[in-house]
DNA sequence: AAAGTCAAATTGTCCAGGACAAAACACGTC
DNA sequence: GACGTGTTTTGTCCTGGACAATTTGACTTT
């Protein structure tokens, strides 16, 4: 009655649905207007999606991601789709990673290492070098490498979850729970990735903000009503690369009307980046330094 | 073109699919079936679910996933519902939460207080205490809490999130990188509940074991090559009371197929409780005591 | 050359209503 | 109680059509 296990190997459409992240109904009309893909039928008519399928479409869901339009990739041939991700992705990214030999330690399944090597890098730098030189560019380079298919899902959830670990108990260390302004972090519904979220909050709490992260996914109106019963100042937002940007315009925008105006937004991400137009009232942050940057500007404004 | 915001009060399928977990077409067969939820139309003929229908909703799911069924629910009235609600819960455990006043500091935003009562309560007991006799029985509470529609979405989140900063941290200061049992932790794609992984990481890592834990929702054959390769002795699978047993049963034993037999199985959580005799070669954990009782029979087998 | 305007093409989501297998239930038997 | 067997319930999948939101590209105006 659930979504069955995928039997041997082929995939039914839920099971793509959940890995590819392509909604049921985009899957069945680009079969219908592309011709892919091109699932085979079980006993009961129902779509198998061979592995191989289900790769592919992974792949053009990252050059979707990143700006194609499916009439261009959907039905390309894989060696066309491989020399469209080599054009789209900057090679000083993954040379950057290579050299510095973390991301080798996200490769070889070397957890322990990982984790020794993070806590130095920690130690050496303090906590907000740590997360602007070494975090942010090594979460750029796993992004890089999974893009190219260089690294499986495992490994994406071994970085997490190690990056997860060392900045929570460093950011637990530095905690100034009396401090100004007070930060109210999370994401909207639709997204779910945490690293963005504990990077701001680790570049913050050592400047003595207060931070309060909900985490991920947190609906629109919960946020309003966090944000005003908890008495913050800022409320702050991230948004990965994948969010679709007409709905982070749509939502922030929606979010700038509910709150007062005493509140703050602060939206930061590949999604908002450069969208600082379309978004009165709210502060779009381009970047990890440019995060002390607004709060340079808003210690300012309110002394 | 993506999910559109729901305009003012009224929410679009898409969204309701997102703030229930009920699926598209299960909110559309409901309909047809059980003559709720009626949603108005848009311009377009598009559904639109006022908020009333889509706390009820909510309720819906939750008595679903405590053992109902459709029928007897879908179409109840609210005061029914709210009757239905109360049988299934037990009060002990609302209580418990209540007398040592945690419950309170989850439902009052007090999050500065709660993550200090959390640290306080973890030096006064240790860690694997804190684990058993605070974390445990707390987010029960709050699980009941949540079901009653006493605590909100953010509460939820910030429990979640003051837990796994504290545990994580604890977790980080007993890692025992050289131990024995290797332990690989993670929870089926479905799954994405952390909590389950993170306290029976909290009751292992004391006793010397290494624990790796990657984090949710990992795909199958990603969990064999990440525990062949990572030469793990034994995959401890977590699996909230949301996750439908006969889904968790068919995937543990596909898993056990696939795994060779020297590396154990353990699974833990309201979904496999009881399933024992359903699943051969997997040790079912009881509970965040038998988690120990598990290691030591293990260690007592492999001398 | 930059910026605005507007029609045409593209694209994701929604709808209806039928079908079916898996799960849960009910009941009788060992 | 444990175990088959028939019945009902229930979630998911299917087809093919429709449409609004977006993007593209050609054209006009500053």
């Amino acid at each position: 009655m659930n979504a069955p296990t995928p039997p041997e190997a082929a995939f039914s459409i839920a099971a793509v649905e959940r890995d590819t992240g392509l909604a049921k109904d985009t899957l069945r009309v680009w079969e219908r207007r592309y011709g892919f893909p091109a699932p085979t039928r079980d006993a009961n008519g129902e779509r198998l999606y061979p592995p191989e399928q289900v790769e592919k479409l992974r792949l053009i869901r990252r050059l979707i991601d990143h700006g194609r339009r499916p009439a261009g990739v959907v039905g390309a041939s894989i060696d066309e789709l491989a020399s469209m991700l080599d054009s789209c992705l900057c090679p000083e990214l993954a040379s950057s990673g290579r050299e510095d030999g973390l991301l080798q330690l996200v490769r070889l399944h070397r957890s322990v290492e990982l984790n020794a090597a993070l806590r130095q890098a920690l130690m050496k730098q303090g906590l907000q070098r740590f997360v602007a030189d070494t975090v942010a560019p090594l979460a750029a380079a796993v992004g890089e490498a999974w893009m190219r298919g260089e690294v499986e899902v495992p490994e994406e959830h071994l970085f997490t979850e190690q990056v997860q670990n060392v900045l929570r108990s460093a950011i637990g260390a530095h905690a100034t729970p009396g401090g100004r302004p007070r930060v109210l972090l999370t994401t909207f519904p639709e997204e779910e990735h945490v690293l963005g979220l504990l990077m701001a909050e680790a570049m913050l709490v050592p400047e003595g903000v207060a931070c309060l992260s909900l985490g991920t996914r947190t609906p629109l109106a919960d946020i309003r009503s966090a944000a005003v019963g908890g008495a913050f100042d800022i409320v702050g937002l991230s948004f990965s690369i994948a969010y679709p940007a007409r709905q982070a315009i749509d939502g922030l925008l929606e979010l700038r009307a509910l709150l007062p105006d005493s509140i703050a937004i602060w939206a930061g991400g590949a999604a908002v980046r450069d969208k600082h137009k379309r978004l009165p009232g709210i502060r779009v942050v381009g970047g990890l330094d440019d995060t002390l940057a607004a709060l340079r500007d808003w210690r300012a404004e309110h002394p």
